[in-house]
DNA sequence: CTTAATTATGACCTTATAGGTAATTTTTAA
DNA sequence: TTAAAAATTACCTATAAGGTCATAATTAAG
């Protein structure tokens, strides 16, 4: 299913992952096809999330038979700008922001500055916001 | 060329146009090609959405030879939201938030409403701007 | 009354990508 | 040696964005 949303579910992904590993135990890990269960993530496609978080630090691992996964970063210094980017996160409010986007209108359109000033607002907000603030403990 | 932002390049091209037809002088109108060429918009494509806004009752036009279209709305009681309503604005922060989502996180998923707030805040300043900032005149 | 220019309207096309799958390799505990 | 896990890469597919095309209806002007 293809959807349209400011956030793909990859990096919907992302943030429950982080924010499921935040709530585990100091030292203790899970093994990637419990955490997609417990997650209701396909359970390959969080392997490749888990995948990207780890190349950037976010998680570590621990390879092998009864091996698994765990966060490396201090949930209250890691945002949520910081663990959508990993997973990719480019959306922009509108194409106008993009770096390569030319814009025709030379005779003063004000419409790229109001949503370079919304962006700007929307991304703070997500770097201020700390996954520790989203902790998902089970039942 | 398929891109990822907020807005759309169709909403965005119904921004451009009502902010154009807001700085005609009263009472002129302009032909669909003309304006088109104006905002560098595919002409056929600007005929579209020039129609989208007519139904919503936001541009009003006169048919036949010599015809063309205007602004019938007041470009101050004009928001951002109503013209991007008007051209199919549904983008949601994330997938959660729209109403046939199912969330499948029974154990307190806080993500839901930290995106419902901020897109309200987004929403609400979208309902505030109107098009009467952005007048668009040439030079 | 014919022509040309315009709006009105809906069907259609193309391409990029989100979202997910599959397969294989490497690692390690038991 | 085996089983279960992470690592890595290649591949598949449905769909929406972005745009085109075709045709009908309308109207001013010669």
């Amino acid at each position: 299913m293809r959807r349209n949303s400011f956030i793909s579910r990859e990096q919907d992904y992302g943030l429950r992952i982080t924010a499921y590993l935040a709530g585990l135990p100091k030292g203790e890990f899970i093994c990637v096809p419990k955490l997609a269960e417990k997650l209701f993530i396909p359970s390959k496609f969080a392997a490749r999330i888990i995948h990207k978080l780890k190349k950037a630090g976010i998680t570590g691992s621990i390879r092998g038979k009864y091996g698994g996964v765990f966060l490396k970063s201090e949930p209250q210094n890691l945002s949520l700008y910081d663990v959508l980017i990993t997973i990719g996160f480019k959306a922009k409010l509108n194409d106008c922001l993009n770096e390569n986007f030319v814009c025709e209108l030379t005779f003063g359109c004000k419409f790229h500055s109001f949503f370079v000033n919304e962006e700007k607002l929307l991304m703070e907000k997500l770097q201020k916001t700390k996954i520790s603030e989203f902790i998902l403990h089970e039942l």
